[in-house]
DNA sequence: ATAGGGTTAG
């Protein structure tokens, strides 16, 4: 069998350099690759090159039909992988145009788009599945979950526009009469729940239950982890109300116990049971919302139920021992692990190693760094960050400096975090030239700065009263697309307020408000600072409810 | 190996 399908391989790359060679020399053109995008080749190399590169897809799609023909998958995707590998994307033209047989271009097309969306290689995913849609091709439900995923990160990703292409897609699907599953409702309400839109989620899940769809673990998960999302981002709003902050966080214990119970029970009532990774999220969720009793009670609860925790779940586990500043307990889990056969991540070790960093103890991190590596795990581009970050805090900037040449040193590219945090650090400790060096090399490397970088930026400048420029940096991070968030306004705010400019500061406030950026009790005290201390906190207050 | 949910750093 494989002699047979090896030569059969053989033949049909033969038959096909015949064919191209025919063509070549009667200098047609080939006409089924008239739509090719790499046709720009022959406008300066001549016919030859331009042939050369669809000899290239003729020959590999050959072997693709065989194998798929033959259902050798496994072959199918490797040789398929190699295509991509050296960018021979135009195989699609060949695969949408008939070229091989249609049974086995059904399944070649459905691998391609897999490996693209798995790949998150989204211009190709959306091209590759248009020619799809317009061949006739696409028909499969899967096809259309693939992209609707793509569409929905992406959405997420540049924040543009809304997860509504993908919304429109469904509709689109269902009036192809291509139904939409199960599937696809659970990757639009992961991305409805991503956003925050937890009211047309829940429409969504309700909507699946009329239709008789099945709601599963993936359907809750998301909804749950977008639940948990707002609780952390509601406890932010309490920053700086000290003889209010308890009161605050008790009643966000309470509210965001009960909503994730009430979930929890409806999934029961559903008939479906938490897995590892509900429970992952409900651990998460609590340990975020400073709820640590109820993460480590959930902990427990999936233990009982008998599931088995892996990595993501006891990296949720451990960041809540560290929240707790118990390092003795952080570390007993790892025990557990290695007797259950699952060595720890690099993940887990990063969690440990910044836990040990933020505890103080920067002694046992550069131990435990030793020990990973040992286990044969090689420090990431976020140890470093950790490490770095330590530093920093320490006010030891040149040892961070240091630790990130290092970082260099070891072929490990820094992340825009990587670079925040000492623009940070460096900036808020008035070395601004240092600051705007490392500015400078991230955007050369084409790492670009985010709202976190420029506040850091901000931060530094206004310390030191060059207010000018703070404004300047404002104006840059508005005109590259990023919106000054509501520390930034705090930042300015303050300053101004400093300086007595009481005019510009409420055009501040006013602007921030205008745009739908809400203020916290930072950006009131700041507004406020002046007043005297006896009606500072009515006044705070005052505006508080004015929100 | 052909869809969908979870973990770390500013």
């Amino acid at each position: 069998m494989i002699l047979c399908v090896r030569a059969s391989i053989i033949l049909a790359a033969r038959k096909n350099s015949r064919f191209l060679k025919t063509r070549t020399c009667s200098s047609a053109s080939s006409i089924r690759f008239e739509r090719d995008p790499e046709s720009r080749y022959s406008f300066f190399d001549g016919q030859r090159a331009n042939l050369n590169s669809n000899a290239l897809k003729l020959v590999f799609c050959t072997i693709l039909e065989i194998f798929a023909e033959n259902d050798l998958m496994r072959s199918t995707y490797s040789v398929m992988e190699r295509a991509i590998s050296v960018d021979l994307h135009g195989i699609v033209y060949v695969l949408v145009d008939g070229y091989v047989s249609s049974e086995a271009s059904i399944k070649l097309l459905d691998l391609l788009l897999w490996i693209y969306t798995k790949g998150s290689m989204i211009e190709l995913s959306l091209s590759t599945f248009g020619k799809m849609v317009h061949n006739g091709f696409a028909q499969d439900v899967k096809n259309c979950n693939r992209i609707l995923r793509v569409l929905r990160d992406r959405n997420l990703v540049t924040k543009e526009g809304e997860v509504q292409e993908a919304l429109d897609l469904l509709l689109q699907m269902q009036e192809r009469g291509c139904a939409p599953n199960d599937v696809t409702y659970n990757v639009l309400i992961n991305g409805l729940s991503k956003k925050g839109e937890l009211e047309q989620a829940t429409g969504l899940i309700e909507e699946m239950l009329n239709l008789g769809l099945k709601v599963s673990a993936f359907t809750y998960t998301p909804l749950i982890c977008g639940y948990c999302k707002k609780g952390e981002l509601d406890e932010a709003l309490d920053i700086g109300l000290e003889n209010l902050r308890e009161a605050f966080l008790l009643f966000d214990e309470l509210r965001s116990g009960h909503l994730i119970c009430t979930l929890e029970v409806e999934m029961i009532h559903q008939g479906v049971l938490p897995d590892v990774f509900t429970y992952t999220i409900l651990v998460n969720g609590s340990c975020k919302m400073g709820n640590l009793r109820m993460a480590k009670e959930l902990f427990d609860e999936m233990l009982r139920e008998g599931l088995q925790p892996d990595c993501f779940a006891y990296a949720t586990r451990i960041v809540g021992e560290l929240k707790l500043g118990d390092t003795s307990k952080a570390f007993s889990p790892q025990e557990e692990m290695l007797a259950k056969g699952i060595p720890p991540d690099l993940i887990i070790y990063n969690v440990l190693v910044d836990g040990l960093c933020r505890l103080g103890n920067l002694k046992e991190a550069n131990e435990l760094l030793r020990k990973m590596v040992q286990d044969g795990l090689v420090p990431g581009h976020v140890t470093y960050t950790c490490i770095i970050h330590a530093h920093s805090e320490n006010g030891h900037l040149r040892e961070s400096r240091e630790v990130f040449y290092e970082m260099l040193s070891k072929g490990l590219s820094p992340s825009v975090v990587t670079y925040t945090v000492l623009i940070h650090a460096h900036a808020g400790k008035g070395r601004l030239e240092l600051a705007f060096m490392f500015f400078s090399e991230m955007q050369e490397k084409g790492i670009l700065p985010n709202v976190i970088t420029y506040n850091s930026l901000i931060n530094g400048l206004c310390k030191v009263k060059r207010i000018e420029q703070a404004y300047k940096f404002f104006a840059d991070m508005e005109e590259k697309g990023l919106c000054p968030n509501k520390y930034t306004y705090t930042l300015l705010i303050n300053e101004n307020c400093n300086l007595g400019n009481w005019h510009e500061a409420f055009r501040l406030y006013t602007q921030m408000l205008d745009r739908g950026i809400q203020p916290d009790s930072c950006t009131h005290s700041a507004l406020l600072k002046q007043i005297g201390k006896d009606y500072k906190l009515h006044a705070v207050q005052y505006l508080e409810n004015l929100k």
